[in-house]
DNA sequence: TTGCTTGCAAATGATTTGCACTGCT
DNA sequence: AGCAGTGCAAATCATTTGCAAGCAA
């Protein structure tokens, strides 16, 4: 639709953040190179205040193919720079890894399917690693990480049920 | 319990169970009959240390269809005699629903997709729901349950990735 | 009978992949 | 040049569903 020449770049590839120069280091160690569609995936990411499935995820990147959004989100989950967590039979949703962001766990309604990050006091947080680490070992296996889902059912929706 | 010796019971397993009155008594909540595939299908899980994938349960139920198992686990689910859970891309998990059992949680070996229960100290599972309380209300939500995964790398299998 | 169940086969739909083309480096 | 990256369309494959036949109340 537009013609070659004069490109449109309404929005400025923001300064190179720090998140950015991680996540370009992360790539390289990957042979990968982190281009405008990788970009474009990290901002939409990040402007999340959750994980997101991949239909939210092109809303937020319109000009994004759907099947470059799931290949990239692959090499970039092998890379250690996107997560993809499973609530539902549907959709996977996806976040920036966690070593990008902060620890955190997720609020999930099972009404509207919508998932909310949350934290844990560092106390608590330090009881279970405590817990954790104990369970592993007695089981001669070893953690790599854990995962605390809390299913709610959120304000906006009726309590239905 | 027992010593060695003669077993009381015979080889077929008429008797109907604690676990079998209340799984009769939750389908028949939705209208749903108790039949020998669903009896299959619970005793499976029941014989299960874990939740498991369709083909485990196939696999320990061998006459059973699998669209009549997959069909069964939905209807069943929504019973609240099954819980779906799922943890990777490829298939989901299946075990008797929490109420059925004890409230537990998973320890998912991320190299051979093995899944094996835990349980965490009473104190810690206290901590654990008081916080949890406090995080759904500030958000205007009303918790409905939790899941927490604990990802390792198990015995069985080479620490190498 | 009535209608819940079943089993086969076909459909569904999220995700993956083959292939030819683009564009960095 | 050379090879990673892209986009379209076709392929995958776990899961669901339509339909005709079976069985329990």
């Amino acid at each position: 639709m537009s013609g070659p020449g004069i490109a449109s770049v309404p929005v400025v590839m923001a300064a190179t953040t720090e998140l950015d120069r991680v996540v370009t280091d992360r790539l390289e160690r990957h042979e990968l190179r982190y281009t405008s569609g990788r970009r474009a995936i990290v901002a939409a990411l990040r402007a999340a205040d959750g994980p997101i499935t991949l239909p939210d995820l092109l809303d937020l990147a319109p000009t994004l193919p759907q099947s470059s959004a799931y290949r990239n989100l692959a090499l970039m989950e092998e890379a250690g720079v996107v997560r993809r967590v499973v609530h539902r039979a549907d959709y996977a949703h996806f976040e920036l890894a966690e070593e990008l962001t902060e620890h955190h766990h997720h609020m999930i309604c099972e009404s509207c399917g919508s998932v909310q990050d949350f934290t844990l006091p560092a106390k608590v947080e330090r009881t279970l690693d405590a817990a954790f680490r104990e369970i592993a070992e007695q089981a001669g296996a070893t953690e790599t990480s854990h995962l605390i889902d809390l299913f709610v059912v959120c304000g906006d929706c009726p309590a239905d049920r």
